[in-house]
DNA sequence: CAAAACCTTGCACAGTCTGCAATGTTTACG
DNA sequence: CGTAAACATTGCAGACTGTGCAAGGTTTTG
């Protein structure tokens, strides 16, 4: 086995503890709930709270799905239009999110309304932009074009989910498709001088 | 006179609060510095620096320079080509953020190590990306393409003092016409489907 | 099975942030 | 001008956050 009991109690554990936070946090907001009540929620000391996350609202967040190595490395060598290549990546990515959609629109609750949640997630998705920066380096050259591509791909995702949680597109594929269609198109108004 | 002693006060008092955090912040780090720290430096109480900020971040942040209303409402009834008029939107923001240069600087750096500060100006940018999409939302019709477009710009600005603090350019502006090529570009690989 | 590694917990303590009440300063206006 | 209302500053008490440390328990390793 790969992963030994001990490894495996720690996964669950910090589940359970990101589970009750955020429950919580969508019934009262997360800025009225204490790491001592979500500590008893989760059946743990205020103490251990800490051991595993540093504070509350990373709890919240919890272990975001990261892009994965296959989708980038299938990206990095893709020999397809660009584009194409991009919109598959996303529609990995945005499958991975859907299989724990229950916690993505949670975390999207606390997001809104919690400063310090945000700037973590932030953080996150910053290294995630580089490193999708660095896969596309490869194949665009100019750095600062890769830098902007990633952009793209990110703010994509972000609005595909801020599309669906507020019930415009049923599921996030489906609001992926939709606000891909919205970059192309603006894509299109950049390049093409008329209005 | 359209500012009383009394605001104009108030508004010195916020400015000294924000320098006095911001030096100390860049000597020692945000974190390792206390609001009783903060406080002294701008001569006044600890009470009193929580009467002005919520917290030591949004102190470091102070009140960051919002698009101007002039030129949002030229950028929403410009008759020019769309990314010419953008472009000359961003170039006049990009002016404002270089008087304070020095500050930006600094906001920048403990912005690099904060993620708490991070989160504060990510709302900031949010709703100044949201007014944005308003006014291109009567240019492209398309909310999702406004809503891709007002992106580009957040994201073109926050790369361009990316790129200008890391010394890579000499000024702001400089940094924000690579920037922007680099969007351009990646606008024009996302259309033509080549690679 | 014993030692090493790791986990949970309590406790003490430094720091953050709010509400409240006292006191002083500025403004508005009769 | 002078007074009442509005606002600013401050201290203090108190709830909450987050860390270091040490004690005691469980899992892993060989």
């Amino acid at each position: 086995m790969t992963v030994s009991l001990r490894e495996r109690r720690r996964q669950q554990t910090a589940r359970d503890i990101q589970l009750a936070t955020l429950e919580l946090a969508v019934e009262q907001g997360l800025e009225n709930v204490t790491t001592e009540e979500i500590a008893a929620a989760a059946g743990i000391s205020t103490r251990t709270f800490f051991n595993y996350y540093v504070n509350k609202e990373s709890a919240a967040i919890g272990a975001p799905p990261a892009f994965g190595e296959a989708d980038k490395t299938a990206l990095r060598e893709g020999r397809g239009a660009l584009r194409d290549d991009l919109k598959r990546f996303l529609d990995k990515h945005i499958k991975i999110l859907a299989d724990d959609d229950n916690i993505v629109r949670m975390v999207g609750t606390v997001l809104r309304s919690n400063e310090k949640a945000r700037g973590i997630l932030d953080g996150f998705l910053m290294m995630e932009r580089e490193t999708l920066t660095e896969c596309l380096a490869g194949r665009v050259a100019d750095v600062q074009t890769a830098a902007a591509l990633a952009s793209m791909c990110t703010d994509s995702i972000g609005r595909a989910i801020f599309l669906w949680e507020t019930g415009d597109a049923a599921t996030l594929s489906a609001a992926l498709d939709i606000v891909w269609a919205g970059t192309l198109h603006a894509a299109g108004l950049m390049v093409v001088p008329s209005d």
